[in-house]
DNA sequence: GTAATTCCTAAACCTAACTTTATGTCAAGG
DNA sequence: CCTTGACATAAAGTTAGGTTTAGGAATTAC
């Protein structure tokens, strides 16, 4: 068991945070003794599940709802399930999209690396927007289809 | 040359959010016809661009002090690149964090896949935390490490 | 020429996710 | 026993990044 303390050290998190996701119904059921929180295991494990759909995009009040399913037992396994599901599909597709911004900045890098070489960029804009090297151009066709 | 309206549609942005980046700065030195903005193809790029650092994590305020750079010249392409190096390790970083994210999504599709298959989690519970199928644990290790 | 679009500005408004503030309780150490 | 530190609450405040509104002006379609 960990005070809100403890908690907010061990996850790098501002002990007001915890207690704004404690009242917004994110460890329903979380023990207490004489009026003071209490963690156990389970709140642990639902604070990576919060950080994880968090990064994934979801928005505090759905994460809420999770947490709800949990308590409501075997019966909602299914719509838990379809929940990880839709925001694995969502955070792949986000991969995809960063992975073209950084396809981007790797161009742009290039571009820079090259302005400084030659002083100005004469030379760049004469290659712009086919005639880039092999390589290059990879980067700067992905970062502008 | 393309309308306020023409450019909404190509990107994809509102009309409102366009005229918003251009009060912020993010459009120095855009042309004007009695009134009416002027996107030119130099616009177009600096949206391309204004998209890739917002991506990358960047605030509005620091987007438009690299426009400012770029209307600088060339005295300026040193801060230029190094901004784009930057972004690109802060980008690299984050693809690590969603690729922890989605091995978190994964095994979490998995579980509720045998939870469903199981009725319930009683064999779930007895092989966490390290008696897990060894392609799961490695998600499992990766998600809560 | 007039009706419908599309454009303009300034300023107020909005939202999510916290954070801060004001005030108070409680347990332990000296 | 009293002070210190960690805990508690409710309610107000903050911030970024837009969006909406109100009131016009200019262009296009017919």
């Amino acid at each position: 068991m960990y005070t809100i303390g403890q908690v907010s050290e061990m996850f790098k998190l501002p002990i007001s945070t915890l207690r704004y996701y404690d009242k917004e119904g994110l460890f329903p059921g979380m023990e207490r003794q004489s009026g003071i929180r209490k963690f156990s295991e389970r709140e642990l494990e639902a604070l990576r599940v919060i950080e994880c759909l968090k990064k994934s995009g979801l928005e505090i009040k759905e994460i809420k709802q999770f947490m709800s399913w949990c308590v409501e037992g075997a019966s909602t396994y299914p719509d838990r399930k379809q929940l990880f599901e839709t925001r694995k599909s969502i955070v792949e597709a986000e991969m995809v999209k960063l992975q073209k911004t950084l396809d981007m900045l790797n161009f742009k890098c290039w571009y820079y690396e090259t302005a400084i070489q030659d002083g100005n960029e004469e030379r760049l804009n004469e290659m712009l927007p086919d005639k880039l090297p092999p390589d290059i151009q990879k980067l700067y066709d992905n970062a502008h289809k």
